[in-house]
DNA sequence: GTCTATAATTTGATAGAC
DNA sequence: GTCTATCAAATTATAGAC
């Protein structure tokens, strides 16, 4: 893997567990086993680097819906792949959703930051609301639109309380509750 | 008001709006006009200001319930005041739940400050249960938990949401959806 | 591309005068 | 209780050797 890989997974999982003001380029290059003036060769400032973790991310993401969740599959395993990213995160690492933990910090970051943050929301509620278009199609885009924006909001709170109770079964919860209402 | 108040004040609204990690003792000391010496006097670490500040919220929120929706008024009445909690903050200065963005940056956090933001919520869970099981006796608890924990959840994640993409109708949807669930 | 070295600033925190 | 002064460490970022 090259270096400028290795810097945006450490920067992610720096991100993702303890948010984008609490770690330092010196964090990133221990953590990968270069010195931090090498990672301000790749990516001079640290918004460039947020703005490249987020990028990458929501690509990440949606490659990986396009992959498990695509049109053609069954609704319920489209559902199941939507809500497996964000359970896969949480159990594999602890980990918040990038865009879940920058969008609570996103005063504090930089304009194009904040902007790839919502393009990622903006991404997710299009995802469900197109999904819930096609298994109700006799329901308004609006009901649809807040179908969708309350799973993800739901999704991104079940992974702080989660997290925060340390206990899976909280994200599990709101999960289930989740799935049988995209579902119905 | 006295200076501790306005230290505890100013320290809540950096943590609601920039996070635990994006401001410093000179900032709060700055917003009040004193100097950085005498936060610490007050509060020696940040650790202790940040235990203090959630401790404080916990109870105001608590109060806040009693006095709004106690357990004599009508359930929707009950829900609108849970539901008013998060709307107030995000209405009238942009701002997330507290303990929704410590819960985001838990990791970084210590002990202290971690116990309290899980007390808080254990005690909006509880709170959330407790009204779910007075107005469904019939339901089973875990039903009331699992109920209460997505209300909540999607609270928190609709705050982020809203914020994010400077659009409150994003929280009014979500809220909508959960009212209609928590009192149907 | 990666390093050493360093600048300029900020941070959490303390000592001691008033 | 609040201040001035200060510390040691950490931060973002750059210059220049290799």
């Amino acid at each position: 893997m090259s270096t400028k890989d290795k810097i945006l997974d450490a920067a992610e999982n720096f991100i993702r567990t303890q948010g984008f003001n609490s770690f330092s380029f010196r964090d990133v290059a221990a953590a990968i086993g270069i010195k931090s003036a090498s990672v301000h060769y790749h990516f001079p400032t640290k918004d460039d680097l947020g703005e490249a973790v987020t990028d990458r991310y929501s690509a990440n993401i949606l490659a990986s819906l396009e992959a498990e969740g695509a049109e053609s599959t069954a609704p319920a395993i489209r559902v199941d792949a939507f809500i497996g990213i964000y359970r896969g995160a949480l159990k594999d690492a602890r980990q918040m959703c990038l865009c879940g933990m920058l969008g609570a910090e996103i005063e504090s970051l930089g304009d194009p930051v904040k902007a790839a943050v919502r393009r990622f929301f903006q991404a997710q509620e299009n995802w469900l609301a197109s999904f819930l278009r096609k298994t109700h199609p006799e329901q308004d885009d609006e009901v649809a639109r807040a179908r969708a924006r309350s799973a993800v909001a739901a999704l991104q709170g079940a992974l702080i309380m989660a997290r925060t109770m340390d206990d899976h079964s909280v994200f599990e919860d709101v999960a289930a509750r989740i799935r049988t209402g995209l579902i119905r």
